[in-house]
DNA sequence: GTCGTACATGTACAACGTTCAGTTACTGCC
DNA sequence: GGCAGTAACTGAACGTTGTACATGTACGAC
């Protein structure tokens, strides 16, 4: 729509970086990537629908830029609001996954984008990973969960954090899919979900190690 | 594409039988809602594609109605997991975990359409429900729950069985976005799961109403 | 000035969901 | 038997989508 000048020699990159914000932007706005139509996003960016190829192979590659974004935009939130809580893994614990539901809140189509399965048929399927950004975040959830243990992270660590993750990712997505539904109040769900699977892991740990209970 | 004589008269509503029959069926192979066009549904009928407007005023009425379907299989198969271990609710537990997962691994089409969000801009979010027999299938968890807790239906039962709930669709979407990521093996992640959700709802209750452990 | 190339545009196509007017063939009525 | 009525379905067409391919345009180097 907006009227555009070319850019100068040199600079054909700005245009990827352009359509990648213009993308995110109405991405925040439709709530579904699959909703977001090339054409949307090179009009908006004031250049014609087929510019676009210019700098991705096809809207899946936009797609897949699109991803790497939101997933960092998820991680700053809940570096964030981990960071707050600094020196109480349990309590920061908490607040990650009070952020994490607020970003799935929040910002439903930034939240749907980073788990998009685009499944065309010519499909490598070990293609699809957990992006850097997604490894390292996830690494954190780790490590906070490990000092809640007052352990190194060792499998235990690792595997609470997965269902940490996978409880909090389930929330997020039923409750985009079915608004209906009658969960618990944030507060106490998270609280239980975090201390019962905690506690569990540092019993186990006591049994196995033998350390001291708290 | 099949040759097909139609239907006799006031047998009209044959049609839309067939229709969710194939629909459901090329589901399974294309494994996503998305990529099952209206085209493709009614030439496998052997019909027009506009012989779905006959029974579908469009194509999300068709995914809603095939949405409820596969909840139905979904229901089945959790069903028949937890009949086989009953009497024995933890074991019932996890044997309907271990059934959730399968059947998100097997029919990766037909799980995901129970999970599909129609985000068209008009939409009453209020509409979205958990169906029928959606409510029906939680509501067999959360009596499981309850009766390894050894206590009526109370809130922290339906508390710990959305936990519950949660993670097993969490790693269910995740394992479908990102089947990189390295979950530990299902057998103990779920039994790390249930056991720990179960002991700690079963701590609380003690800890609230006093009586003795088990 | 004119040439090469980086940065685009314009046209076109097949597939999609969907609308609407038209066709087919069975049923009850005279 | 003929004919109207209607249930069951088709065909043509529209606007939108992702994308291929040919074309245009302006700037820097010689």
């Amino acid at each position: 729509m907006e009227a555009r000048a070319r850019n100068p020699r040199g600079e054909g990159d700005r245009l990827r970086t352009t359509l990648l914000d213009v993308a995110t932007e109405l991405l925040a706005e439709v709530h579904d990537v699959d909703q977001l139509s090339v054409r949307a996003v090179t009009s908006a960016a004031g250049v014609s629908p087929t510019a676009l190829y210019l700098h991705f192979a096809d809207k899946d590659e936009l797609v897949t830029a699109i991803k790497l974004r939101c997933f960092a935009a998820l991680k700053e939130r809940l570096d964030a609001a981990m960071a707050e809580r600094d020196g109480d893994p349990l309590s920061a614990l908490r607040a990650a996954g009070h952020a994490y539901l607020a970003f799935a809140r929040e910002q439903p189509g930034w939240y749907a984008a980073i788990f998009h399965t685009n499944f065309r048929k010519d499909v490598d399927p070990g293609e699809y990973r957990l992006g850097g950004d997604g490894m390292e975040t996830f690494a954190v959830l780790v490590t906070a969960v490990a000092s809640c243990l007052g352990r190194p992270e060792d499998e235990d660590a690792f595997a609470i954090a997965t269902i940490l993750w996978t409880a909090l990712h389930g929330r997020a997505s039923v409750t985009r899919a079915m608004p209906g539904f009658p969960f618990p109040d944030e507060r106490s769900w998270i609280e239980r979900l975090v201390s019962g699977m905690v506690d569990a892991g540092a019993a186990a740990g006591d049994r196995t190690a033998g350390s001291p209970a708290d």
